[in-house]
RNA sequence: GGGCGAUUAGCUCAAUUGGCCAGAGCGCCUGCCUUACACGCAGGAGGUCACAGGUUCAAGUCCUGUAUCGCCCACCA
């Protein structure tokens, strides 16, 4: 876009077509040097005060539409407060993204240098990530940047960045201090690839063919049983007694290899009892289900009839064994098993029996744990049979040869082939099962026993409660709580955090209720290493003694100190370690360290140090000389994120900025992540500052693609904003998705490439299908649904251009090869097309603005068209507003384009067309122009303040030129306005409009004159008239309205091409005209008879009008209508008959004019 | 299996606490290059509000059920 003086005279010209990028580009270097984005603490009061700290995207990759989306909806709200005079900060930072990043550097080194991590190291490793980092960084923020995101770019922050690190370690600790942080054996979901545990959210669940493995392993004869008769279980035991003894159990597996380490076989408690209860259940589901479920639910109810007869007997008799303490040799490793009794075991699955295998199974875990079973690994991290180590701690030689083979494939195998061999296969059936794969690697995930540490998040034991009366863990507000979920809980419970829409509250409580520990430490190189010394020393009955208290006293804290038995002096040791504890600067924790729970071994001792990499240093080095190491793990990325609304601000220091933006107003994100990193910055907000971390949550709608999938990098349907922003500019994609961000609707996308060559588009869809036929044409089999990152190259659809292009996901040689396409969507085609539309307006505005403004306006006297735009706007201003105070986006955008576009444009400006060429040598004319000079002045200018949040770039471009045109465009005398600056500090429209301008009498009688010209426009069409003849036109209008009416009647004259008007009270059809009754109204145009056709037209409408009639008479003469209806509701009613009769009569007058 | 949501014009979506004739954009049809804009202007066609019951003077809106789709959570030896 240039700007060009007009060499022969002083009228300002700008292009014809707006030019999106070199408008963005001059705006965004505009608005860099003014500072506008700047937060600074000033003191203001925290309601006069907005804060939103950015959901910090993840430096794994580009940004795609998702987070164009997120950060489009942030930046209206913060470039509205920051209109309205709040002091605003939108802070700004990136994720480190622990595993994500980890994974997807990893994978790029394997392919292009065939490394793997260990081949590396750990620093060259981290070393490799960090220049990954440093280049999405870059990437992320000049994306964000050329969207127009007004963050404060100069208090970028990065989660591991060392200022959010010392937060980490000060967060850290405290839970650490408080018992709140605490190692423990679990089971994790174990990724063999990574060799880390992964989060259960980054596993999904895939349907995978698979097979029921029935195994039989044989019962101990029972002269052989070591445990003594159970002397109340006699009387049951003979219940089987008649049946002779099973030679073996019979188990179903799907996962053949875990049997290696089983420690038990279960069989429910009351098998009676249960079939009982289930029959009974199943009867009453029978009995009340509808007649379309009830055969579904008699079959059931056969079913389990049938496995009762058949299976029942024996299940006493086997769970009477193992009340007996009857035992089990477990196969191939030789090991003798219980036989137990637990409600896990379910009588209608498998064949009632289930293996236990508490090392390899969350539920078996459990009951391992119920039943206190040994716990054998027999898995090692990178996939692998484990050596088999027995519980009383000797290496099992029986299953030597299965060590070293990979679990899953190979050790299956084998264990199928030698139950087989020795006859122990019973069957095999065919089976589906959903199993779980690892997000980052895609292959299935192992359940594995190791140790991690953990977040307490569920209530806290309280011993001491009762003294203090609500919950034992004291926030810094001085408050008490249960429990971290609890607090978390109770802030939204009592309204304190908002939910909109309110619905997702209910996710937020529900994954808060089951208040589950929160696995922290991960097994990866890429994170905040924990600050955790630890070492491993021989069990003695001292330190179990004390494990078993730990964390209750400083007292027994103090103890902990001196159970390190090799060290040379204890008592330097004891005086060290016992000083630092009391100053707060070390925590010690102990507990056993080996996986067997129940076998002798070793014992750790832990110390968490608050600031190993400042002040206590010297502790470390302490710790470390005395043979301490640090622990190996780094924490969940979740746990910088958590701390994110306050670590960006400065804590745990008392900062100004701290003080002034926390809390923040409002978060806003999409409702994958309430759980993760919602609830979790509540519980760290709560329990490090006593205050939630935001006012507000806004939960806003996911983009899809055009399959209606979630766009995700990994699933490569990412859509790179930057892209439409060639295509279409940054503005009209910000307008497209705020228009179509509504309160229950997720966005779908579909996207074509954009050919270089010929600049055709081809659907993405279409190039999908297009790519899966070739492959199969190749003879390729397809084990999944190709994904969009799958397509690399694509033949353009144009068939006279049909060249390949290389899409985002071509390798670079592809990509240096060929040209690479760009994707865009026409679903922004209504962004470009407004803006392109604004620029016009303006455009014309700035042709006819020039001169002096106006002296003091008296809005009573001004023409009814100049009374209706100001109404509307004032009324405009006051509903996007609350549209906006809802999160409304979709409805605030609506507003304030059907006051600019249907109202501005396509009346206001439309109609002031003629006043402003029109005649100013007389005074009445001079003041027509210059009056609609300045309300146009002052409309455009409140336009451009009204849509800045929306469309920055494009309205401060514009204001800068009105600034230059009309600096003055307040009302005189009505509103007063400031216009110097940046519009981006310009103040926003007032909350409550303008009452002054405000007139609900001119919207009603101007939609009539809309009417009036909309019925004329009508009959022009339908009677042919050329759209260039002026045509004369005769309005009847009511005696009372007469006056008015004329006055107001330049109006229809200039929007339907009238050459003359006449307006009169009386009269009949003019000859040879046209007539149509519209309200009260009756309007003709002259010289256009067409007899046949206006009578067919008033017939049609009179029939309309017949039934509208008809069905109004019938509601109002409704006696229970009359009484129970709002009188309000009721009397509209009756005006709206009274209309309709009015306009019956005027129909059947015409009527009976047109057949005299 | 549990929870949440959706189903309205050919497409994408609106419709406040139930209350005028269910609206908009895109697409389609007709006519317009009217001196801001053809990325535009003026008109038009197009709807059994998924289906079946119920509550109410009144239902797209509330209740019950059915069907289909989507998402989240938990999971089957």
């Amino acid at each position: 876009m240039r700007l060009v003086q007009h060499p022969m005279s002083d009228t300002v010209t700008i292009d014809k077509t707006y030019d999106p990028r070199t408008v963005e580009t001059d705006v965004s270097a505009l608005w860099e040097s003014s500072g506008a984005f700047r937060a600074i603490p000033d003191g203001r009061p925290p309601e006069r005060t907005f804060t939103i700290v950015i959901p910090p995207p993840n430096v794994t990759g580009a940004l795609h539409l998702g987070h164009a989306l997120n950060n489009t909806l942030q930046d209206i709200l913060i470039r509205y407060h920051r209109m309205r005079g709040f002091n605003t900060l939108w802070q700004p930072g990136t994720d480190h993204a622990g595993i994500a990043t980890q994974a997807v550097v990893e994978r790029r080194i394997r392919e292009q240098e065939g490394k793997s991590r260990h081949d590396l190291g750990r620093d060259e490793l981290v070393r490799c990530i960090w220049q990954w980092k440093d280049e999405y960084e870059r990437r992320i923020i000049s994306q964000l940047k050329l969207m127009g995101c007004s963050c404060d770019w100069e208090r970028n922050r990065f989660t591991l960045d060392e200022g959010l690190a010392r937060a980490v370690r000060e967060m850290f600790f405290r839970l650490f201090h408080e018992g709140l942080i605490f190692r423990g054996k679990r089971l994790v979901n174990w990724d063999t690839q990574l060799q880390t545990a992964v989060a259960d959210d980054e596993v999904y669940h895939e349907t995978v063919k698979g097979h029921f493995w029935y195994f039989k392993y044989p019962v101990i004869p029972s002269e052989l049983r070591t445990a003594p008769l159970d002397a109340k279980c006699q009387g049951s035991a003979r219940a089987g007694a008649g049946n002779p003894e099973p030679k073996h159990v019979l188990i179903a597996t799907t996962r053949p290899e875990t049997m290696l380490g089983d420690t038990a076989v279960a069989v429910h408690p009351d098998p009676e009892g249960f079939f009982a209860a289930e029959e009974e259940r199943l009867s009453a589901e029978s009995s009340a289900a509808s007649g379309k479920e009830r055969p579904e639910l008699q079959m059931k109810l056969e079913a389990l009839r049938t496995r009762k007869e058949s299976s029942l007997a024996e299940l006493i008799q086997l769970r009477d064994m193992a009340r007996e303490g009857r035992k089990l040799r477990l196969p191939l490793v030789e090991r003798v098993i219980s036989l137990i009794c637990d409600e896990w075991a379910d009588p209608t699955k498998g064949t009632g029996c289930v293996k236990i295998t508490p090392a390899h199974d969350p539920n078996d875990y459990e009951v391992g744990l119920r039943h206190n079973l040994p716990m054998i690994n027999v898995l090692t991290p990178d996939g692998r049979v484990a050596r088999i180590v027995e519980p009383d701690g000797t290496t099992n030689y029986a299953s030597a040869s299965y060590e070293g083979l990979t679990f899953a494939v190979e050790g299956r195998k084998k264990v199928i082939a030698d139950l087989e061999s020795r006859g122990l296969l019973d069957r095999v059936e065919d089976y589906e099962i959903e199993l779980g794969h690892s997000d980052r690697s895609k292959l299935p995930i192992e359940p594995f026993l190791s140790d991690q540490w953990f977040v307490k998040t569920g209530d806290v034991p309280e011993p001491r409660a009762k003294a203090r009366g609500s919950g034992q863990i004291q926030l810094p507000d001085g408050s008490h709580t249960s429990g971290l979920a609890q607090a978390a809980i109770d802030a939204v419970q009592d309204g304190r955090i908002s939910v909109f829409p309110s619905r997702y509250a209910k996710s937020y409580l529900d994954w808060l209720g089951e208040k589950r520990d929160w696995c922290i430490s991960r097994q990866l190189w890429w994170g905040h290493r924990l600050s955790v010394w630890s070492q491993r020393f021989a069990e003695n009955g001292r330190a179990i003694q004390i494990a078993r208290e730990i964390g209750k006293s400083e007292h027994q804290l103090k103890a902990l100190a001196i159970q390190a038995p090799q060290l040379d002096n204890m008592q330097e040791w004891n005086e060290n370690i016992g000083r630092w504890t009391r100053e707060g600067r070390i925590v010690a924790t102990i507990q056993k360290h080996d996986f067997q729970l129940r076998q002798a071994g070793d014992v750790a001792q832990s110390f968490s140090v608050r600031e190993p990499e400042e002040r206590d240093r010297e502790i470390v080095e302490y710790l470390e000389s005395k043979g301490f190491v640090q622990d190996p793990d780094v924490l969940d990325t979740w746990f910088s994120s958590a701390l994110w609304p306050f670590s960006t601000l400065g804590w745990p220091e008392e900062t100004p900025d701290l003080k002034q933006y926390y809390p923040g107003s409002v978060l806003c994100t999409s409702r994958d992540i309430i759980t993760n990193w919602v609830a979790r910055m509540v519980m760290f907000g709560l329990y490090a500052l006593g205050r939630i971390p935001f006012d507000h949550v806004y939960i806003h709608p996911k983009i899809l693609d055009g399959r209606g999938e979630t766009m995700s990098k990994s699933k490569g349907n990412g859509v790179d904003p930057v892209d439409i922003i060639h295509t279409h500019g940054a503005d009209a994609l910000r307008y497209t998705m705020a228009d179509m961000t509504t309160e229950t609707q997720d966005i779908r996308m579909p996207v074509e490439y954009v050919c270089p060559h010929c600049g055709e588009l081809t659907d993405q869809g279409a190039a999908l299908k297009n790519e899966e036929q070739s492959r199969k044409s190749r003879g390729q089999k397809l084990d999944r649904k190709l994904q969009p990152a799958d397509c690399t190259r694509v033949k353009c659809a144009n068939k006279v251009c049909g060249k390949e292009l290389a899409t985002q996901w071509a390798d670079q040689a592809t990509k240096d090869q060929m040209a690479v396409a760009r994707e865009t969507s026409d679903k922004f085609d209504v962004g470009r097309n407004f803006c392109n539309k604004l620029w016009n307006a303006a455009r014309f505005a700035f042709l006819n603005l020039k001169g002096a403004p106006c002296d003091r306006l008296d809005v009573a006297t001004l023409p009814p068209e100049d009374r209706w735009i100001l109404a509307r706007l004032s009324q405009t201003i006051r509903r996007y507003h609350e549209a906006l105070a809802g999160y409304q986006f979709s409805a605030s955008v609506r507003e304030l384009r059907e006051f600019f576009w249907d109202g501005l444009c396509d009346w206001y400006i439309e109609l002031t067309k003629a006043r402003l060429t029109g005649d100013d040598r007389n005074p009445q004319g001079a003041w027509l122009r210059a009056t609609a000079k300045q309300i146009l002045a002052f409309c455009m200018d409140q336009t451009l303040r009204l849509w800045h949040p929306t469309i920055p770039f494009l309205t401060e471009r514009l204001w800068r030129q009105l600034n230059e045109v009309a600096p003055q465009r307040g009302l005189p005398g009505i509103v007063d306005l400031n216009c110097d600056g940046l519009l981006i500090r310009a103040e926003f429209p007032p909350l409550e409009g303008y009452p002054s301008l405000d007139d609900p009498a001119i919207l009603t009688t101007f939609e009539g004159l809309q009417d009036a010209v909309r019925g004329l426009r009508d009959l022009r069409a339908n009677t042919n008239v050329p759209p260039k003849d002026k045509v004369r036109a005769t309005i009847v209008v009511p005696e009372q309205h007469l006056d008015s009416f004329r006055a107001e009647a330049h109006v229809v004259r200039h929007m339907v091409n009238i050459g003359e008007l006449d307006v009169v009270a009386e009269g009949k059809r003019p000859r040879n005209a046209a007539g149509l009754a519209i309200k009260s109204l009756r309007i003709f145009v002259h010289d256009v008879s067409d007899d046949q056709a206006d009578l067919a037209r008033t017939l049609k409408s009179l029939e309309a009008l017949q039934q509208q009639i008809t069905g109004k008479e019938a509601k109002l003469g409704n006696e229970k209508f009359v009484a129970n209806a709002k009188p309000e509701v009721v009397e509209a009613e009756r005006k709206r008959l009274a209309e309709l009769l009015a306009q019956q009569t005027l129909l059947q007058a015409h009527l009976s004019e047109l057949r005299e």
